[in-house]
DNA sequence: AAGGTAGTTGACGTTAACGTAAACGTCAAT
DNA sequence: ATTGACGTTTACGTTAACGTCAACTACCTT
């Protein structure tokens, strides 16, 4: 038998596999987010489960909360929906895809911030008679673009 | 005079300039994000302020707490200060920069999930029997990859 | 049978990031 | 001089996303 490919996993299998408390699971479950399936009272989790929980955390680590995550599990469900909620669904679709474009800029500004700062720290050298940071080229303290 | 670039401003022109409320920057101060002159007991923010704080809420879209926008704004000071915390500040401005390259990650596969979801539902078409939205070409349900 | 491990359901506690209301000061305009 | 717009501090309220018990069940294992 191989364990590396269950097709169920219980609730403390996914806990550890993805770096969360069991009570997260049970939070995602209350919330709608999640319906594992039920062997008596115990959770018995399906590989579909799985995956889903794993596409949670990721819109968690994105910076959604957990009712936009519901939200937009909803707008796969809406997608083999009825024609008229068709557009709706489209343009809340899209606007999340600007909104995580929009932040990706962000993310990229601040990366190019930190760069610049780790770039100019890192050449810095102590100073003889204070014992502060200074440009080994000059003897100066640096120029830091402080926020 | 010209209106457009001032060089000190109320609380209530940074709170409608960038979209919060004064008790956001009055948080942010308690927090020691911010530290406006006084004019009396009244809030003065400079021109450096209103870049710290541009900065701030750039952190808070790219999702950091306050505590951690903190510590960074910390780093930045730490840049001129001794040799001994070089080191350590390079190491955690460096793995603030890994985390971010790491959400920037999700952040594409998330677009990328939506995109592909767009694509799949926007060529759809309603069904002349049922009403729901089928292939235009097959005249089947659609197949979609739900999380 | 006693203990250990893993599961369950309440239900209250906690933290962050503000919201909100009270109670008050300060000018400029009506 | 009173209204109104803007500012202040103090302090309690709120929401999200869990943490943290308690009290219980079920099943092995020794």
């Amino acid at each position: 038998m191989n364990e590396d490919f269950k097709d169920t996993y219980s609730i403390k299998d996914l806990a550890t596999e993805f770096n969360v408390t069991a009570r997260t699971l049970r939070h995602y479950e209350e919330q709608g987010l999640l319906a594992p399936a039920r062997s008596g009272q115990t959770r018995v989790y399906s590989q579909a489960d799985r995956i889903r929980l794993a596409w949670i955390l990721r819109g968690r680590r994105v910076g959604f909360s957990l009712n936009e995550i519901s939200e937009m599990l909803a707008l796969y469900s809406l997608g083999d929906g009825r024609a008229t909620q068709r557009q709706v669904t489209l343009e809340k679709c899209r606007q999340r895809i600007d909104d995580l474009k929009a932040q990706r800029d962000d993310i990229n500004s601040t990366i190019a911030d930190l760069e610049e700062f780790c770039d100019t720290i890192e050449i810095l050298v102590p100073c003889q008679k204070t014992g502060k940071l200074v440009s080994p080229e000059t003897g100066k303290p640096p120029v830091i673009k402080t926020p």
